[in-house]
DNA sequence: CAGTATCCCTCATGATACTG
DNA sequence: CAGTATCATGAGGGATACTG
């Protein structure tokens, strides 16, 4: 019998590809920006510092956890900071660095192709929906 | 008692958040190209239309059903062509169409920030992840 | 105020087998 | 060759409750 099976060998390979796109730095941007509260969270930030219960509302729907989560997440990676003040309450204010600023004009291009060029997805979408039908004779009954 | 609890406000935020979300253009734009496969695939095609099987091929680690449901989310949105050769066996040619050719330049810029700056990030998660001991003096035993 | 801890559940992905 | 169909799983995300 075959030392390895077809199976083994797509594992292998897969194993190998994801050993290589966990080092892409494309792959790495994208992994975190496309995160859906991270863009948010991007945004929010890019006119100056908040607090985290300003970031709570302005994002109206995230929760605790996930608000916690990504706010952590982009601390570690440089992208913004995190400034604890001891008062009573405690206050906590998140900052974008200079490297998260930097990553505003990328998030800039992706927001402007998609608004010159939704609309011919979106219509691409609805023909494509609509069946293969344009390009077929009508079926008689 | 209160009409409506605290959950259901935050679930009401939440819905008109995700509505809006929806038909976000650039966030319609992030969560096709953010996807795995889908960068994988336009950057395959950027040199030519190739056949199902050499994408297989050249994308090692992919399943066939990825594959496919892929393609057909890229051919849906009008990024690509399907061309069906009806030989024997069958051929079927992938290819970019214009659109999808316009969105090169896009993730070429992704491609171009996270090149420049993911070492920053690396060493900013190392640091980070080395505790936040360098802004404490040592704690001693 | 700004979190942490826990449970739960869905949905996307992948492996496998079959087909025109 | 180029798919379709079916099933299993596991990770991500939300709701909820508790805390310094």
């Amino acid at each position: 019998m075959a030392t390895r099976t077809a199976a083994q060998r797509r594992a292998d390979e897969r194993g190998a590809y994801d050993a290589y796109l966990a080092t892409c730095p494309a792959r790495q941007l994208l992994d975190r920006i496309s995160d859906k509260w991270v863009s948010l969270v991007l945004n929010a930030l890019a006119d100056g510092p908040l607090r985290y219960g300003d970031l709570n509302r302005i994002i109206a729907g995230v929760s605790q956890k996930m608000l916690t989560q990504t706010l952590r997440a982009l601390e570690r990676d440089g992208l913004l900071t995190r400034t604890v003040t001891p008062s009573v309450p405690v206050r906590v204010d998140y900052q974008l660095t200079a490297l998260g600023l930097s990553l505003l004009p990328v998030m800039a291009s992706i927001k402007s192709w998609a608004e010159c060029h939704i609309e011919q997805v979106q219509t691409a979408r609805t023909d494509y929906d609509r069946g293969t039908a344009t390009e077929l004779p009508a079926p008689g009954p």
